[in-house]
DNA sequence: GCAAAATAGTTGCAAGTGAGACTAATATAG
DNA sequence: CTATATTAGTCTCACTTGCAACTATTTTGC
C-alpha cells in the first residue's frame, strides 16, 4: 500500500511554481473547487438517510451526533466542534428539544449556558441512524485501499491544521 | 514523497470491518463529516477574496470560473460542472449578466437554450481574481509535499467517481 | 405529422440562513 | 464594589435557497 500511483496523472502536478509564476486556473485541479464539489455531493448522498427517513435536518443531525459523541455540551461547544453559526445551532437545538431528543438544563456555575444532552429517545434515534450512515460510508470507501484511506485522512487533517493557522 | 506516514495515527484505521460489525461513529474519522468541515472552512476562507473585494457571491464566482475555463456554455452545462441547482445557476447568470460580465444569446438550433460567455469585462474581472485565489491555494498547500498533494487529488478524484456510481 | 414526453430556463413561494441586535449573566479592571 | 467588557444564547430581518410549477421549445413514438 505504498504511493498511490496516479494513472494518467489525473490530478496534475502540485501548483507550486513559487518562482516562475504560472497563473492559470484549472478548476479540476483547484483544491477548493474539488473539495467543495465532493463534499457537497457526499453530504447530499448521506443526508438522504437522516432527512428522508428520520426527518432530521443536517444541522440537527450534527448536533445529535456531537452530543452522542461528547455527552453533555453547551451550544458554544457545539459551535466549536461543527463550525456552524451559533444561530444555526440554537435553532437545531430548539427543534431537537421540541421533539424530545435533547434535554436542556441551566449549567451549574454559569446560568447563561445550558447543558445539553441526549434524552433516552435521542440516544435511541442516534443508535438507529449510526449503522446506516456507517454502512453508507463503508460503501463510499469501498474502492479505497487502507493506505489510500489513511493518506486521505492524514492529509485532510493536515490541511485543517494549516487552515487554522491561516487568518 | 512516499507513503504519508501518519504520526500518532491521527486518522485511525479504515473502518472496513466488513465482517465483525463494529458500529461506533467517531466524527473525527468519519469522512463525510471531516470532508464537509474542511470544505466549508476552505470555502469560507477563499470566498472572502471574491466576495469582499469583488462583490461576487459564491455561485457567481463559480459561473464566472466555468465560463472562463470552458468558453461558451449553456446553463445546463454549468449545472453539470458545478452540481449547483439550476435555479441557483439561473440567478447567478442573471446577476452577472446584469453587471455586464456575461453575454447571453439564444443558441443556434435550440432556442430554449442560451449560449453564455464572458464579456470583455467578465474576462478582465476573472483575470484579476485568478492570481489572488491561486496565491491563496498555494498558501494553503504550502505544508503539503508534492506526493501528499498528488495522493490527495488522486483519492478525491477516486471518491468522486465512486460517488457517481453509488446512488 | 401530431400528441405526449422531455428539456432549457425562469419564477413564486416557503423554508432556511447569516449577520447583528438584543437580553441575561459573568468576568475584568480600576 | 462598581462600571465596563465579555460571553451564552435567542431573535429579528433581509437575503438566499430549494423545490415545484410554469413557459417555451424540442424530441419521441406511433
Amino acid at each position: 500500500m505504498g504511493r498511490t500511483s496516479t494513472p494518467g496523472n489525473v490530478a496534475g502536478d502540485k501548483p507550486a511554481m513559487a518562482a516562475g509564476g504560472r497563473s492559470e486556473l484549472r478548476l479540476n485541479s483547484f483544491l477548493p473547487y474539488v473539495l467543495n464539489n465532493l463534499a457537497e455531493r457526499v453530504s447530499a448522498g448521506l443526508s438522504r438517510i437522516y432527512t428522508d427517513e428520520y426527518q432530521l435536518s443536517i444541522p440537527e443531525w450534527r448536533v445529535l451526533a456531537n452530543l452522542a459523541e461528547h455527552g453533555i455540551l453547551n451550544a458554544r461547544q457545539i459551535v466549536e466542534f461543527t463550525t456552524m453559526e451559533k444561530s444555526k445551532v440554537s435553532r437545531a437545538v430548539a427543534n431537537l428539544s421540541a421533539r424530545g431528543m435533547v434535554s436542556q438544563q441551566r449549567a451549574e456555575g454559569d446560568s447563561r449556558a445550558k447543558d445539553l444532552a441526549l434524552t433516552r429517545a435521542g440516544k435511541a434515534l442516534y443508535a438507529s441512524i449510526v449503522p446506516r450512515v456507517l454502512a453508507w460510508e463503508r460503501d463510499l470507501l469501498d474502492g479505497l485501499s487502507p493506505g489510500e484511506y489513511r493518506d486521505l485522512m492524514y492529509v485532510l487533517e493536515k490541511l485543517g491544521t494549516r487552515l487554522r493557522s491561516m487568518r
